[in-house]
DNA sequence: ATTTTGTAGATTGTCAACAATCTGCAATAA
DNA sequence: TTATTGCAGATTGTTGACAATCTACAAAAT
């Protein structure tokens, strides 16, 4: 009695890891543990994240029941996780539609997760081991190595990884939670892809910084680097958000 | 058409400011904008924070159904919505639990929180309205008279309602959200209402040293302010559960 | 006595049908 | 022409039924 579930749309599998085990162990794995509505749920977030459904689109329950092989019910009850997550935005007799973060929202996002970012420092100055450190410093040279090829992609990919672990390193649970949950609310913020290249040297330096802080057990240290660190990102993402909307006057931000 | 819901259990209304609206009035415009989804989670919601449904209570979906007069439906995204927020937990064919929060885990749930009244205290400190300090003025005077006439439960009430509205007046939604979602889940840790009489003073004096850093728009002072007034709080309430073998965190806020 | 196995009942997972609501367009009236 | 009204189709909200799974207890085997 296997359905034909079709919850990954492309050819390409999410994790290459267990690729040698029969296709019945992971289909059986699969479905056992997770229900379906986690599957679903996890196969929207991922064709949001990807952008696949762009900011704004409708989801149209039928349709994407019909999409992933499902029935409406499980697609709804991850409808309802994603709401809570803030991915999208759920209007009673209207519908779904994959959440849009503005400028505004998006800077506010910006500074809880600075804040979160400077607990997690302060958190982790005072237990980490020196294979996190090592580890950490591991990405803060391979985003040095990044920036010295310009190469806008793979540091993005590494700063993401880097405060990811920072705050993975913490253990604590309810930190890594809402850190993770807002990242996700800024990934659907896709106007800050302009990474200036120039300023990637910057960010590099403060890496290595914030390492530095870390290694030294100075858990204030590492928080104002990191919050510092964090509003940096921030007031850039606001510059170029201005220059892309191009506001007459200037605008009112409190 | 109005089916019979019985989305509240006990005679006691939740709100009468709009008691004198008809009851077809009410009920209409109740059922109309919000989702009985959206109704069955905040009924969920209060008989859990109010205790009436204890941490690892088994929620039976029939049963609750019934209890509610509503179908398995609307209530199965219901629980969704509240696992997401972290007042249940799911497992697959297992069903639904009121989650237990253990003392390690409210005690991190204590740091990150901590850490996001330092946020608030930071941002508001720069925009705060003279209206608002008032306000919050009110609210230290207030604590202060608890506090000199022993009155725990209201010294309780206003201290919750004095740090809720710091972080409302940020206006930071983001940050309102992740705030209210950590307090939720530390009201399911009940072990904390042993708030010490003679503890109270010394926290009213600490809230309305907090009013003074915002009055001075001295951001850092009252994030610092903030930051150890919370840690304070995590203190007492590891002490209480006699595991004070969890190490504080940093003492300076950045 | 202890462990294993097998069944019955209860519970959750999924689905498809029906009811309620909304949207868009055409017909009508001013 | 412009605004209003009234369908018809599409979409969401809700429900009850059926399938799959788990739990508990009794019977059987060691």
């Amino acid at each position: 009695m296997f359905m034909n579930y079709n919850l990954a749309f492309d050819s390409r599998e999410t994790d290459m890891s267990e690729q040698h085990a029969t296709p019945v162990d992971t289909v059986l794995a699969l479905v056992q543990r997770n229900s379906l509505t986690r599957l679903v749920g996890e196969a929207l977030e991922k064709l949001i994240l990807s952008g696949e459904l762009s900011p704004g689109s409708k989801l149209n329950e039928a349709a994407l029941a019909e999409r992933l092989g499902v029935s409406r019910g499980p697609l709804r009850e991850a409808f309802r996780t994603l709401a809570e997550t803030g991915l999208i935005r759920q209007e009673k007799n209207r519908g779904a539609y994959v959440r849009e973060i503005e400028l505004a929202e998006a800077a506010d996002i910006y500074d809880v997760r600075a804040g979160l970012d400077a607990t997690a420092g302060r958190l982790l100055a005072g237990r980490i081991t020196t294979a996190q450190l090592a580890l950490l410093r591991e990405f803060a040279a391979g985003m040095q190595r990044a920036a010295a090829t310009n190469d806008v992609d793979a540091f993005h990919t590494l700063n993401l990884a880097f405060h990811d672990r920072i705050v993975e390193m913490t253990g604590n649970v309810a930190l890594i939670d809402v850190y993770r949950r807002l990242v996700k609310q800024l990934a659907l913020f896709r106007r800050r892809n302009l990474l200036a290249p120039r300023a990637i040297p910057h960010f590099a330096d403060e890496h290595s910084a914030i390492v530095d802080r870390l290694a030294a057990g100075d858990g204030p240290g590492a928080a104002e680097a990191l919050y510092q660190h964090a509003q940096g990102g921030r007031q850039r993402m606001l510059r170029d958000g201005e220059l892309a909307a191009m506001p007459a006057a200037g605008e009112k931000h409190a």
